[in-house]
DNA sequence: TATTCCTTGTGATAAATTTCACAAATCCTG
DNA sequence: CAGGATTTGTGAAATTTATCACAAGGAATA
Protein backbone atom coordinates (compact mmCIF):
# COMPACT_ATOMS: atom_id res chain seq x y z
CA UNK A 1 0.00 0.00 0.00
CA UNK A 2 3.15 2.16 -0.91
CA UNK A 3 2.46 5.70 -1.17
CA UNK A 4 5.85 6.48 -2.37
CA UNK A 5 6.01 7.21 -5.89
CA UNK A 6 3.34 6.02 -8.12
CA UNK A 7 3.75 6.58 -11.74
CA UNK A 8 1.45 9.14 -13.81
CA UNK A 9 0.58 7.03 -15.72
CA UNK A 10 -0.35 4.35 -13.65
CA UNK A 11 -2.69 6.49 -12.12
CA UNK A 12 -4.43 7.29 -15.28
CA UNK A 13 -4.82 3.83 -15.93
CA UNK A 14 -6.30 3.06 -12.55
CA UNK A 15 -8.57 4.99 -14.07
CA UNK A 16 -8.84 2.87 -17.07
CA UNK A 17 -9.06 -0.49 -15.05
CA UNK A 18 -11.76 0.40 -12.93
CA UNK A 19 -13.99 1.25 -16.68
CA UNK A 20 -13.24 -1.90 -18.07
CA UNK A 21 -13.86 -3.59 -14.18
CA UNK A 22 -17.44 -1.92 -14.46
CA UNK A 23 -17.83 -3.30 -17.64
CA UNK A 24 -17.29 -6.68 -16.50
CA UNK A 25 -18.90 -6.82 -13.22
CA UNK A 26 -22.43 -5.60 -15.21
CA UNK A 27 -21.67 -8.64 -17.97
CA UNK A 28 -22.01 -10.75 -14.83
CA UNK A 29 -18.39 -11.95 -14.18
CA UNK A 30 -17.20 -12.40 -10.70
CA UNK A 31 -13.25 -12.70 -11.69
CA UNK A 32 -11.08 -11.05 -14.01
CA UNK A 33 -7.16 -11.88 -14.87
CA UNK A 34 -4.55 -9.40 -15.56
CA UNK A 35 -4.30 -10.80 -19.06
CA UNK A 36 -7.71 -10.12 -19.65
CA UNK A 37 -7.61 -6.48 -18.29
CA UNK A 38 -4.43 -6.40 -20.28
CA UNK A 39 -6.07 -7.37 -23.30
CA UNK A 40 -9.39 -4.93 -22.71
CA UNK A 41 -6.73 -2.21 -22.26
CA UNK A 42 -4.95 -2.65 -24.57
CA UNK A 43 -1.64 -3.28 -22.42
CA UNK A 44 0.87 -5.84 -21.26
CA UNK A 45 -0.80 -8.13 -18.59
CA UNK A 46 2.85 -7.58 -16.24
CA UNK A 47 1.78 -3.84 -16.52
CA UNK A 48 -1.33 -3.96 -14.68
CA UNK A 49 -0.30 -6.54 -12.36
CA UNK A 50 2.76 -3.84 -11.85
CA UNK A 51 -0.17 -1.11 -11.86
CA UNK A 52 -2.34 -2.41 -8.90
CA UNK A 53 0.21 -3.47 -6.51
CA UNK A 54 1.72 -0.33 -5.97
CA UNK A 55 -1.21 0.00 -4.38
CA UNK A 56 -1.78 -3.46 -2.56
CA UNK A 57 -1.84 -7.00 -3.71
CA UNK A 58 -5.50 -7.88 -4.42
CA UNK A 59 -4.97 -10.78 -6.76
CA UNK A 60 -5.43 -14.49 -5.79
CA UNK A 61 -2.68 -17.00 -8.21
CA UNK A 62 -4.50 -19.39 -9.98
CA UNK A 63 -7.95 -17.03 -9.95
CA UNK A 64 -7.47 -13.68 -11.07
CA UNK A 65 -8.69 -10.47 -8.95
CA UNK A 66 -12.25 -10.21 -7.89
CA UNK A 67 -13.91 -8.09 -10.04
CA UNK A 68 -16.22 -6.10 -7.84
CA UNK A 69 -13.59 -6.05 -4.94
CA UNK A 70 -11.56 -4.69 -7.44
CA UNK A 71 -13.55 -2.41 -8.29
CA UNK A 72 -14.61 -0.79 -5.41
CA UNK A 73 -10.78 -0.88 -4.09
CA UNK A 74 -9.95 0.95 -7.18
CA UNK A 75 -12.68 3.95 -6.47
CA UNK A 76 -11.37 3.93 -2.75
CA UNK A 77 -7.90 4.75 -3.71
CA UNK A 78 -9.09 7.27 -6.14
CA UNK A 79 -11.20 9.02 -3.74
CA UNK A 80 -14.06 8.37 -5.86
CA UNK A 81 -16.57 6.85 -3.57
CA UNK A 82 -17.42 10.31 -2.47
CA UNK A 83 -19.08 13.36 -3.79
CA UNK A 84 -16.95 15.33 -5.02
CA UNK A 85 -18.23 19.79 -5.43
CA UNK A 86 -17.10 21.39 -8.42
CA UNK A 87 -17.37 24.37 -9.47
CA UNK A 88 -17.53 25.32 -13.77
CA UNK A 89 -15.92 28.64 -14.94
CA UNK A 90 -17.15 29.30 -18.25
CA UNK A 91 -20.39 28.53 -19.31
CA UNK A 92 -19.96 28.48 -23.20
CA UNK A 93 -19.75 25.66 -25.59
CA UNK A 94 -17.72 23.47 -23.74
CA UNK A 95 -18.76 24.31 -20.22
CA UNK A 96 -22.07 23.38 -21.03
CA UNK A 97 -21.25 19.99 -22.61
CA UNK A 98 -19.53 19.64 -19.46
CA UNK A 99 -22.84 20.55 -17.12
CA UNK A 100 -25.27 18.69 -18.90
CA UNK A 101 -22.52 15.52 -19.02
CA UNK A 102 -23.85 12.66 -16.80
CA UNK A 103 -20.79 11.11 -16.48
CA UNK A 104 -19.64 13.34 -14.28
CA UNK A 105 -22.40 12.99 -12.05
CA UNK A 106 -22.00 9.06 -11.80
CA UNK A 107 -18.47 9.97 -11.36
CA UNK A 108 -19.47 11.32 -7.87
CA UNK A 109 -18.53 15.11 -9.52
CA UNK A 110 -21.39 17.24 -8.78
CA UNK A 111 -21.24 20.55 -10.77
CA UNK A 112 -22.49 23.53 -7.59
CA UNK A 113 -21.45 26.52 -8.82
CA UNK A 114 -20.71 28.08 -12.38
CA UNK A 115 -19.51 31.45 -13.41
CA UNK A 116 -19.18 33.45 -16.16
CA UNK A 117 -18.28 37.36 -17.17
CA UNK A 118 -20.98 37.49 -19.54
CA UNK A 119 -23.43 39.92 -18.41
CA UNK A 120 -26.17 38.25 -20.98
CA UNK A 121 -25.31 35.36 -19.05
CA UNK A 122 -25.06 35.88 -15.46
CA UNK A 123 -27.94 35.38 -13.35
CA UNK A 124 -29.32 32.51 -15.92
CA UNK A 125 -30.37 29.60 -15.01
CA UNK A 126 -28.81 26.61 -16.34
CA UNK A 127 -29.08 23.08 -15.86
CA UNK A 128 -30.91 24.40 -12.61
CA UNK A 129 -28.14 26.64 -11.67
CA UNK A 130 -27.93 30.23 -11.49
CA UNK A 131 -24.93 31.20 -13.48
CA UNK A 132 -22.40 33.64 -11.03
CA UNK A 133 -20.33 36.80 -12.33
CA UNK A 134 -17.32 35.60 -12.51
CA UNK A 135 -16.10 38.73 -9.83
CA UNK A 136 -17.71 36.63 -6.82
CA UNK A 137 -15.44 33.10 -7.64
CA UNK A 138 -13.27 33.44 -4.69
CA UNK A 139 -15.96 34.30 -2.36
CA UNK A 140 -18.45 31.98 -3.46
CA UNK A 141 -16.85 28.73 -3.71
CA UNK A 142 -14.88 29.49 -0.12
CA UNK A 143 -18.27 29.90 1.14
CA UNK A 144 -19.04 26.17 -0.68
CA UNK A 145 -16.12 25.00 0.44
CA UNK A 146 -15.80 23.61 -2.94
CA UNK A 147 -12.25 22.21 -3.87
CA UNK A 148 -12.43 21.56 -7.71
CA UNK A 149 -12.58 23.86 -10.50
CA UNK A 150 -13.06 23.19 -14.18
CA UNK A 151 -11.74 26.26 -16.57
CA UNK A 152 -13.75 26.31 -19.81
CA UNK A 153 -13.11 29.54 -20.57
CA UNK A 154 -10.62 31.38 -23.50
CA UNK A 155 -6.94 31.03 -22.51
CA UNK A 156 -6.67 34.56 -22.23
CA UNK A 157 -9.07 34.84 -19.26
CA UNK A 158 -7.58 31.31 -17.88
CA UNK A 159 -5.37 32.42 -15.37
CA UNK A 160 -6.85 35.36 -14.05
CA UNK A 161 -9.88 32.69 -13.41
CA UNK A 162 -7.43 30.50 -11.72
CA UNK A 163 -5.76 32.88 -9.31
CA UNK A 164 -9.56 33.61 -8.43
CA UNK A 165 -10.01 29.83 -7.65
CA UNK A 166 -7.08 29.68 -5.42
CA UNK A 167 -7.39 32.84 -3.57
CA UNK A 168 -10.73 31.08 -2.61
CA UNK A 169 -9.14 27.85 -1.65
CA UNK A 170 -8.92 25.32 -4.56
CA UNK A 171 -7.08 22.24 -4.22
CA UNK A 172 -7.52 21.22 -7.95
CA UNK A 173 -7.98 22.44 -11.27
CA UNK A 174 -9.08 21.04 -14.64
CA UNK A 175 -8.10 23.17 -17.09
CA UNK A 176 -9.58 22.80 -20.79
CA UNK A 177 -7.78 26.47 -21.96
CA UNK A 178 -4.74 25.68 -23.89
CA UNK A 179 -2.41 27.41 -21.80
CA UNK A 180 -0.13 26.49 -18.71
CA UNK A 181 -1.42 27.78 -15.47
CA UNK A 182 0.83 28.95 -12.91
CA UNK A 183 -0.26 28.16 -9.56
CA UNK A 184 1.20 27.44 -6.22
CA UNK A 185 2.59 24.08 -5.24
CA UNK A 186 -0.02 23.50 -3.20
CA UNK A 187 -2.64 22.80 -6.10
CA UNK A 188 -2.88 20.56 -8.65
CA UNK A 189 -3.82 21.25 -12.65
CA UNK A 190 -4.68 18.64 -14.99
CA UNK A 191 -4.32 19.81 -18.31
CA UNK A 192 -6.76 18.76 -20.75
CA UNK A 193 -5.22 19.18 -24.05
CA UNK A 194 -7.79 18.78 -26.34
CA UNK A 195 -6.41 20.79 -29.54
CA UNK A 196 -2.74 18.65 -29.12
CA UNK A 197 -4.65 15.35 -29.38
CA UNK A 198 -5.66 16.52 -32.97
CA UNK A 199 -2.94 18.25 -34.08
CA UNK A 200 -1.19 14.76 -32.78
CA UNK A 201 -3.42 12.97 -35.42
CA UNK A 202 -2.64 15.49 -38.37
CA UNK A 203 0.84 14.87 -37.61
CA UNK A 204 0.52 10.93 -37.83
CA UNK A 205 -1.50 11.13 -41.04
CA UNK A 206 0.91 13.62 -42.33
CA UNK A 207 3.84 11.42 -41.67
CA UNK A 208 2.47 8.80 -43.21
CA UNK A 209 0.96 10.94 -46.28
CA UNK A 210 -2.78 10.28 -45.83
CA UNK A 211 -3.82 13.71 -45.75
CA UNK B 1 14.91 15.42 -40.93
CA UNK B 2 14.51 11.78 -39.63
CA UNK B 3 11.97 9.97 -39.73
CA UNK B 4 13.02 7.77 -37.77
CA UNK B 5 11.23 6.66 -34.31
CA UNK B 6 10.01 10.03 -32.64
CA UNK B 7 8.31 9.98 -28.98
CA UNK B 8 4.85 10.21 -28.87
CA UNK B 9 5.30 12.93 -26.37
CA UNK B 10 7.59 14.51 -28.14
CA UNK B 11 4.88 15.39 -31.23
CA UNK B 12 2.87 16.74 -28.37
CA UNK B 13 4.81 19.07 -27.16
CA UNK B 14 5.22 20.05 -30.78
CA UNK B 15 1.90 20.99 -30.31
CA UNK B 16 2.65 23.26 -27.19
CA UNK B 17 5.80 24.69 -28.43
CA UNK B 18 3.58 26.05 -31.79
CA UNK B 19 1.00 27.59 -29.69
CA UNK B 20 3.72 29.50 -27.47
CA UNK B 21 5.31 30.72 -31.05
CA UNK B 22 2.08 32.08 -31.97
CA UNK B 23 1.93 33.97 -28.72
CA UNK B 24 5.52 35.71 -28.87
CA UNK B 25 5.09 36.07 -32.55
CA UNK B 26 1.94 38.05 -31.39
CA UNK B 27 3.87 39.84 -29.14
CA UNK B 28 6.69 41.19 -32.19
CA UNK B 29 9.48 39.26 -30.86
CA UNK B 30 11.53 37.34 -33.88
CA UNK B 31 13.58 34.88 -31.91
CA UNK B 32 13.52 33.04 -29.28
CA UNK B 33 15.90 30.31 -26.98
CA UNK B 34 14.97 26.84 -25.96
CA UNK B 35 15.57 28.29 -22.60
CA UNK B 36 12.71 30.63 -22.66
CA UNK B 37 10.37 27.72 -24.67
CA UNK B 38 11.23 25.46 -21.99
CA UNK B 39 10.35 27.89 -19.00
CA UNK B 40 7.08 28.73 -21.05
CA UNK B 41 6.22 25.34 -21.42
CA UNK B 42 7.66 23.92 -17.92
CA UNK B 43 10.36 21.55 -18.95
CA UNK B 44 13.82 21.48 -19.95
CA UNK B 45 15.74 23.40 -22.13
CA UNK B 46 17.80 20.00 -23.90
CA UNK B 47 14.63 18.42 -23.95
CA UNK B 48 12.91 21.42 -26.30
CA UNK B 49 16.39 21.10 -28.41
CA UNK B 50 16.09 17.34 -28.70
CA UNK B 51 12.59 17.42 -29.20
CA UNK B 52 13.18 20.25 -32.18
CA UNK B 53 16.31 18.29 -33.74
CA UNK B 54 14.35 15.26 -34.48
CA UNK B 55 12.92 17.37 -37.50
CA UNK B 56 15.96 19.21 -38.45
CA UNK B 57 18.47 22.09 -36.99
CA UNK B 58 16.29 25.47 -37.07
CA UNK B 59 18.51 27.11 -34.39
CA UNK B 60 21.46 29.50 -34.59
CA UNK B 61 23.90 29.33 -31.63
CA UNK B 62 24.33 32.53 -29.53
CA UNK B 63 20.65 33.73 -30.63
CA UNK B 64 18.27 30.58 -30.50
CA UNK B 65 15.37 30.04 -33.02
CA UNK B 66 13.95 32.22 -35.64
CA UNK B 67 10.20 32.80 -34.25
CA UNK B 68 7.96 32.54 -37.52
CA UNK B 69 10.16 30.51 -39.20
CA UNK B 70 10.19 28.18 -36.29
CA UNK B 71 6.40 28.55 -36.46
CA UNK B 72 5.63 27.62 -40.05
CA UNK B 73 8.21 24.94 -40.14
CA UNK B 74 6.51 23.49 -37.04
CA UNK B 75 2.87 24.07 -38.73
CA UNK B 76 4.36 22.28 -41.56
CA UNK B 77 5.90 18.98 -40.20
CA UNK B 78 2.29 18.77 -38.12
CA UNK B 79 0.63 19.00 -41.59
CA UNK B 80 -1.28 21.99 -39.88
CA UNK B 81 -0.85 23.80 -43.19
CA UNK B 82 -3.94 22.07 -45.03
CA UNK B 83 -7.15 22.52 -44.70
CA UNK B 84 -8.40 19.03 -42.93
CA UNK B 85 -11.66 17.92 -43.93
CA UNK B 86 -13.49 16.12 -40.65
CA UNK B 87 -16.66 14.15 -39.90
CA UNK B 88 -18.59 14.08 -36.98
CA UNK B 89 -20.46 11.34 -35.03
CA UNK B 90 -22.66 11.98 -32.72
CA UNK B 91 -24.12 15.98 -32.36
CA UNK B 92 -24.80 15.80 -28.60
CA UNK B 93 -23.67 17.82 -26.01
CA UNK B 94 -20.01 17.26 -26.54
CA UNK B 95 -20.30 17.32 -30.51
CA UNK B 96 -22.06 20.56 -30.51
CA UNK B 97 -19.61 21.75 -28.77
CA UNK B 98 -17.08 20.87 -30.46
CA UNK B 99 -18.84 21.91 -33.99
CA UNK B 100 -19.19 25.35 -32.60
CA UNK B 101 -15.33 25.55 -31.37
CA UNK B 102 -13.57 28.10 -33.30
CA UNK B 103 -10.06 26.55 -32.27
CA UNK B 104 -10.38 23.68 -34.99
CA UNK B 105 -11.04 25.69 -37.78
CA UNK B 106 -8.50 28.56 -37.13
CA UNK B 107 -5.88 25.07 -36.72
CA UNK B 108 -7.54 24.02 -40.24
CA UNK B 109 -9.83 20.96 -39.11
CA UNK B 110 -13.42 21.53 -40.88
CA UNK B 111 -16.14 19.87 -39.69
CA UNK B 112 -17.73 18.77 -43.58
CA UNK B 113 -20.28 15.71 -42.32
CA UNK B 114 -21.91 15.64 -38.74
CA UNK B 115 -24.22 12.39 -37.80
CA UNK B 116 -26.29 11.44 -35.56
CA UNK B 117 -28.87 8.01 -35.36
CA UNK B 118 -31.65 9.80 -33.21
CA UNK B 119 -34.53 10.41 -35.70
CA UNK B 120 -35.46 13.96 -34.04
CA UNK B 121 -32.07 14.94 -35.00
CA UNK B 122 -31.25 13.56 -38.34
CA UNK B 123 -32.20 16.31 -40.96
CA UNK B 124 -31.79 19.35 -38.69
CA UNK B 125 -29.49 22.06 -39.82
CA UNK B 126 -26.81 22.40 -36.80
CA UNK B 127 -23.68 25.07 -37.60
CA UNK B 128 -25.36 25.29 -41.32
CA UNK B 129 -24.60 21.55 -41.59
CA UNK B 130 -27.45 18.83 -42.02
CA UNK B 131 -27.12 16.26 -39.70
CA UNK B 132 -27.33 13.15 -41.59
CA UNK B 133 -28.28 9.52 -40.27
CA UNK B 134 -25.69 7.35 -39.20
CA UNK B 135 -25.88 4.61 -41.32
CA UNK B 136 -25.05 6.91 -44.25
CA UNK B 137 -21.28 7.49 -42.96
CA UNK B 138 -19.35 4.87 -44.95
CA UNK B 139 -21.11 6.42 -48.14
CA UNK B 140 -20.63 9.81 -47.11
CA UNK B 141 -17.25 10.46 -46.08
CA UNK B 142 -16.13 7.98 -49.23
CA UNK B 143 -17.68 10.32 -51.62
CA UNK B 144 -16.41 13.78 -49.83
CA UNK B 145 -13.36 12.02 -48.99
CA UNK B 146 -12.81 12.96 -45.72
CA UNK B 147 -10.17 10.82 -43.63
CA UNK B 148 -10.63 12.38 -40.30
CA UNK B 149 -13.76 11.36 -37.75
CA UNK B 150 -14.73 12.80 -34.53
CA UNK B 151 -16.59 10.27 -32.61
CA UNK B 152 -18.74 11.52 -29.78
CA UNK B 153 -20.79 9.13 -28.95
CA UNK B 154 -21.61 6.84 -25.83
CA UNK B 155 -19.43 4.05 -26.09
CA UNK B 156 -21.61 1.52 -26.25
CA UNK B 157 -22.55 2.06 -29.77
CA UNK B 158 -18.57 4.19 -30.65
CA UNK B 159 -17.13 0.64 -31.88
CA UNK B 160 -19.77 0.29 -34.36
CA UNK B 161 -19.45 3.84 -35.94
CA UNK B 162 -15.46 3.54 -35.48
CA UNK B 163 -16.66 0.52 -38.25
CA UNK B 164 -18.57 2.52 -40.54
CA UNK B 165 -15.78 5.04 -40.61
CA UNK B 166 -13.30 2.45 -41.43
CA UNK B 167 -15.24 0.87 -44.13
CA UNK B 168 -15.45 4.78 -46.00
CA UNK B 169 -11.88 4.91 -45.53
CA UNK B 170 -11.25 6.85 -42.62
CA UNK B 171 -7.47 7.39 -41.70
CA UNK B 172 -7.68 8.73 -38.37
CA UNK B 173 -10.11 9.10 -35.24
CA UNK B 174 -10.39 11.11 -32.68
CA UNK B 175 -12.12 9.27 -29.84
CA UNK B 176 -14.01 11.09 -27.33
CA UNK B 177 -15.98 7.57 -25.90
CA UNK B 178 -14.42 5.78 -22.95
CA UNK B 179 -13.59 2.71 -24.74
CA UNK B 180 -10.34 1.61 -27.00
CA UNK B 181 -11.38 1.25 -30.65
CA UNK B 182 -10.14 -1.77 -32.16
CA UNK B 183 -9.15 -0.74 -35.54
CA UNK B 184 -7.00 -1.83 -38.38
CA UNK B 185 -2.92 -0.62 -38.13
CA UNK B 186 -3.32 1.98 -40.54
CA UNK B 187 -5.88 3.79 -38.68
CA UNK B 188 -4.63 5.96 -36.18
CA UNK B 189 -6.93 6.81 -33.18
CA UNK B 190 -5.97 9.11 -30.62
CA UNK B 191 -8.02 9.13 -27.70
CA UNK B 192 -8.89 12.53 -25.51
CA UNK B 193 -9.66 10.67 -22.00
CA UNK B 194 -11.50 13.38 -20.22
CA UNK B 195 -12.81 11.17 -17.39
CA UNK B 196 -9.61 9.83 -16.71
CA UNK B 197 -8.24 13.16 -16.17
CA UNK B 198 -11.34 14.34 -13.56
CA UNK B 199 -10.85 10.97 -11.81
CA UNK B 200 -6.71 11.64 -11.74
CA UNK B 201 -7.46 14.56 -10.20
CA UNK B 202 -9.44 13.40 -7.58
CA UNK B 203 -6.61 10.80 -7.30
CA UNK B 204 -4.42 12.97 -6.57
CA UNK B 205 -6.38 15.35 -3.96
CA UNK B 206 -7.11 12.43 -2.59
CA UNK B 207 -4.19 10.96 -1.91
CA UNK B 208 -3.12 14.52 -0.07
CA UNK B 209 -5.87 14.22 2.28
CA UNK B 210 -7.93 17.53 0.56
CA UNK B 211 -10.96 16.24 -0.71
C1' DT C 1 -4.41 -36.23 -1.76
C1' DA C 2 -1.72 -35.84 -5.78
C1' DT C 3 -1.42 -33.76 -9.99
C1' DT C 4 -2.20 -30.45 -13.41
C1' DC C 5 -3.21 -26.04 -14.74
C1' DC C 6 -3.43 -21.25 -14.25
C1' DT C 7 -2.25 -16.79 -12.52
C1' DT C 8 -0.11 -13.76 -9.31
C1' DG C 9 3.79 -10.92 -7.68
C1' DT C 10 8.38 -9.67 -8.65
C1' DG C 11 13.43 -9.57 -9.65
C1' DA C 12 15.96 -8.89 -13.71
C1' DT C 13 16.26 -6.92 -18.16
C1' DA C 14 15.19 -3.95 -21.75
C1' DA C 15 13.51 0.13 -23.75
C1' DA C 16 12.21 4.79 -23.71
C1' DT C 17 12.67 9.33 -22.10
C1' DT C 18 14.84 13.02 -19.69
C1' DT C 19 18.65 15.55 -17.96
C1' DC C 20 23.48 16.81 -17.79
C1' DA C 21 27.30 19.00 -19.47
C1' DC C 22 30.27 20.76 -22.91
C1' DA C 23 32.47 21.67 -27.53
C1' DA C 24 31.46 24.37 -31.32
C1' DA C 25 29.06 28.07 -33.54
C1' DT C 26 27.51 32.62 -33.65
C1' DC C 27 26.39 37.01 -31.76
C1' DC C 28 27.63 41.39 -29.69
C1' DT C 29 30.48 44.99 -27.70
C1' DG C 30 34.15 47.87 -27.65
C1' DC D 1 38.75 42.34 -35.16
C1' DA D 2 39.46 40.25 -30.53
C1' DG D 3 37.33 38.58 -26.68
C1' DG D 4 33.49 37.71 -23.82
C1' DA D 5 28.75 36.18 -23.65
C1' DT D 6 25.19 33.21 -25.45
C1' DT D 7 22.99 29.38 -27.09
C1' DT D 8 22.80 25.48 -30.08
C1' DG D 9 23.27 20.43 -30.96
C1' DT D 10 24.58 16.23 -28.95
C1' DG D 11 27.09 12.31 -26.78
C1' DA D 12 26.86 10.26 -22.23
C1' DA D 13 24.61 9.47 -17.88
C1' DA D 14 20.60 9.18 -15.20
C1' DT D 15 16.03 8.28 -14.57
C1' DT D 16 11.69 6.45 -15.60
C1' DT D 17 8.71 3.17 -17.58
C1' DA D 18 7.61 -1.25 -19.75
C1' DT D 19 8.43 -6.12 -20.65
C1' DC D 20 10.19 -10.64 -19.73
C1' DA D 21 10.23 -14.72 -17.42
C1' DC D 22 9.67 -17.61 -13.59
C1' DA D 23 9.11 -19.28 -8.72
C1' DA D 24 5.45 -19.86 -5.78
C1' DG D 25 0.54 -19.86 -4.51
C1' DG D 26 -3.87 -21.43 -5.17
C1' DA D 27 -7.78 -23.66 -7.84
C1' DA D 28 -9.74 -27.58 -10.04
C1' DT D 29 -10.02 -32.26 -11.07
C1' DA D 30 -9.82 -36.87 -10.44
N1 LIG E 1 -15.33 24.02 -27.36
C1 LIG E 1 -14.40 23.15 -27.69
O1 LIG E 1 -14.68 22.20 -28.37
C2 LIG E 1 -12.99 23.31 -27.22
C3 LIG E 1 -12.01 22.45 -27.69
C4 LIG E 1 -10.69 22.61 -27.25
C5 LIG E 1 -10.38 23.59 -26.34
N2 LIG E 1 -11.33 24.40 -25.91
C6 LIG E 1 -10.98 25.45 -24.96
O2 LIG E 1 -11.93 25.54 -23.94
C7 LIG E 1 -12.16 26.88 -23.60
C8 LIG E 1 -13.62 27.21 -23.79
O3 LIG E 1 -14.02 26.98 -25.12
P1 LIG E 1 -15.49 27.26 -25.60
O4 LIG E 1 -15.60 26.75 -26.98
O5 LIG E 1 -16.47 26.75 -24.60
O6 LIG E 1 -15.53 28.85 -25.65
P2 LIG E 1 -16.82 29.79 -25.60
O7 LIG E 1 -16.40 31.09 -26.14
O8 LIG E 1 -17.98 29.11 -26.20
O9 LIG E 1 -17.12 29.92 -24.06
C9 LIG E 1 -16.32 30.64 -23.19
C10 LIG E 1 -17.21 31.16 -22.08
O10 LIG E 1 -16.40 31.73 -21.11
C11 LIG E 1 -16.95 33.00 -20.76
N3 LIG E 1 -15.86 33.83 -20.27
C12 LIG E 1 -14.96 34.55 -20.98
N4 LIG E 1 -14.11 35.16 -20.15
C13 LIG E 1 -14.48 34.83 -18.90
C14 LIG E 1 -13.99 35.15 -17.63
N5 LIG E 1 -12.93 35.92 -17.45
N6 LIG E 1 -14.60 34.64 -16.56
C15 LIG E 1 -15.67 33.83 -16.71
N7 LIG E 1 -16.18 33.49 -17.89
C16 LIG E 1 -15.59 34.00 -18.97
C17 LIG E 1 -17.61 33.51 -22.00
O11 LIG E 1 -18.62 34.44 -21.68
C18 LIG E 1 -18.20 32.22 -22.56
O12 LIG E 1 -19.46 31.95 -22.03
C19 LIG E 1 -11.23 27.69 -24.49
O13 LIG E 1 -10.05 27.96 -23.80
C20 LIG E 1 -10.96 26.78 -25.63
O14 LIG E 1 -9.72 27.04 -26.23
C21 LIG E 1 -12.64 24.28 -26.33
N1 LIG F 1 -20.20 15.68 -22.65
C1 LIG F 1 -19.12 15.57 -21.94
O1 LIG F 1 -18.78 16.49 -21.25
C2 LIG F 1 -18.28 14.35 -21.99
C3 LIG F 1 -17.21 14.22 -21.12
C4 LIG F 1 -16.43 13.06 -21.16
C5 LIG F 1 -16.71 12.08 -22.08
N2 LIG F 1 -17.74 12.23 -22.90
C6 LIG F 1 -18.02 11.16 -23.85
O2 LIG F 1 -18.35 11.68 -25.10
C7 LIG F 1 -19.39 10.94 -25.69
C8 LIG F 1 -20.56 11.87 -26.01
O3 LIG F 1 -21.01 12.50 -24.82
P1 LIG F 1 -22.22 13.51 -24.85
O4 LIG F 1 -22.31 14.10 -23.51
O5 LIG F 1 -22.12 14.40 -26.01
O6 LIG F 1 -23.46 12.53 -25.06
P2 LIG F 1 -24.90 12.89 -25.60
O7 LIG F 1 -25.81 11.81 -25.16
O8 LIG F 1 -25.24 14.29 -25.29
O9 LIG F 1 -24.72 12.83 -27.16
C9 LIG F 1 -24.54 11.65 -27.85
C10 LIG F 1 -25.12 11.84 -29.24
O10 LIG F 1 -24.81 10.68 -30.01
C11 LIG F 1 -25.98 10.27 -30.69
N3 LIG F 1 -25.83 8.84 -30.93
C12 LIG F 1 -26.06 7.79 -30.11
N4 LIG F 1 -25.78 6.64 -30.72
C13 LIG F 1 -25.37 6.95 -31.96
C14 LIG F 1 -24.95 6.19 -33.08
N5 LIG F 1 -24.87 4.87 -33.03
N6 LIG F 1 -24.58 6.85 -34.19
C15 LIG F 1 -24.65 8.19 -34.24
N7 LIG F 1 -25.05 8.97 -33.23
C16 LIG F 1 -25.40 8.34 -32.10
C17 LIG F 1 -27.12 10.63 -29.78
O11 LIG F 1 -28.33 10.73 -30.53
C18 LIG F 1 -26.65 11.97 -29.24
O12 LIG F 1 -27.02 13.01 -30.09
C19 LIG F 1 -19.74 9.85 -24.70
O13 LIG F 1 -19.05 8.69 -25.04
C20 LIG F 1 -19.23 10.39 -23.40
O14 LIG F 1 -18.88 9.37 -22.52
C21 LIG F 1 -18.54 13.34 -22.87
Amino acid sequence: MENYKIPKKSVERLSIYKRILKGIMDAGFTTVSSRELAERAGLNSAQVRKDLVYFGQFGTPGMGYHVSILHRTITKIMGLHKKIPVALIGVGNLGQALLSYQGFKERGFIIESIFDNDREKVGKIKNGLKIMDERNISIEIKKKNIRVGIITIPSSAAQSAANKLIKGGIKGILNFAPIELKVPSRTTVVNVALCEKLEMLSYYLSKRKLL
